[in-house]
DNA sequence: TAAATTATATGCATAACGCATATATATTTC
DNA sequence: GAAATATATATGCGTTATGCATATAATTTA
């Protein structure tokens, strides 16, 4: 026989599940008004952002995409006029950049998410947030099982509201 | 100036996005592990164990896909063996059930989703679990805005391991 | 009963991938 | 230093999961 205490534990589990859906549903489809693409293309203009001059190997590891998915989605995004693809010191790789208008559509798109962010939370009085926030971050901690998953993990972060990142990457 | 505690403020926001995104790319690549289809295909076949019978109108609304998608995941799981359309009481309608196959699957789905939940959560102690459940509780109580959305964000729920719903829905 | 509504299905197109393979450049080995 | 190997990118081709427009069948409403 399960005790009470047991069933409280499976809730957490279950109600974690059911906000990660929530939330990512929500995410998604705010950026989706914004940017009308889907699957990885905005978390690869937000990781571009953070990683000027990347190699589509290492944003094809961050999106976990397989390499001839990463290059048809950098041709999607230079079509668009939102990212360069520049001469890299190793000749065989090339240097991805945003355009002034990738950037632009960048922030944008992190606005959004985090308009997103802030509408699920108005419930939660200061005191909760925080307590909250904390709960996050150890979670968090406990999750990267390799330095590329941090930068996964982090693909559509808004760094500016994170100083304090409970799981820090080295830079790409 | 922004006071060290606004900036805690937003660094909330940011990790439930974070914590939320890494979540769910777990519970999808292990879902995915066992059944080998992306998109809404789990969700539906998690919804029609709850709702035998349910209709392709009312399952799109849950999944918020088009009618003709909902149609075409319906034929896949159909030609998969998971779910069969039978004659519903409304003459218009399909009442769409899952196979014995369909069930079985359905299980080890929402295994695998909670292996993934408990997974994340194995670094909290037993009381941060509680505090952190009723936080997510508490977030969750404040998301939906139509009754559908509620069935919406449990679409993948354990429902046994959430006999105290937050969002309790109307049966569909 | 005729008109409007609702539920489903189909034709057709597209976005976002993956696998196999080709090409160009670096690196290593002998 | 040349040959073999490894690495980075790109392309050909196929598939999955979608959407829009439209057709069909059944129910409800006027």
């Amino acid at each position: 026989m399960r005790c009470a205490y047991i069933e409280d534990m499976d809730r957490t589990t279950n109600l974690l599940g059911a906000l990660a859906l929530a939330i990512t549903d929500r995410i998604k489809s705010g950026m989706k008004n914004t940017f009308d693409r889907s699957g990885e293309t905005a978390a690869a203009i937000v990781v571009l952002g953070y990683a000027p001059g990347l190699s589509v190997e290492i944003l094809r590891q961050v999106l976990a995409l397989s390499h001839p998915g990463t290059v048809r989605l950098i041709d999607r995004l230079e079509e668009g006029g939102l990212v360069e693809r520049r001469k890299a010191d190793d000749g065989r790789a090339v240097a991805l950049h945003l355009t002034a208008k990738g950037s632009k559509l960048r922030q944008r798109l992190m606005d959004r998410r985090l308009d997103m962010l802030e509408a699920a939370l108005k419930g939660l009085s200061d005191d909760d947030r925080l307590v909250f926030g904390n709960l996050l971050a150890k979670v968090l901690a406990n999750l990267p099982e390799t330095e590329m998953a941090k930068h996964r993990i982090c693909r559509l972060c808004s760094v500016k509201t994170c100083a304090d990142c409970p799981i820090p990457g080295q830079a790409i």
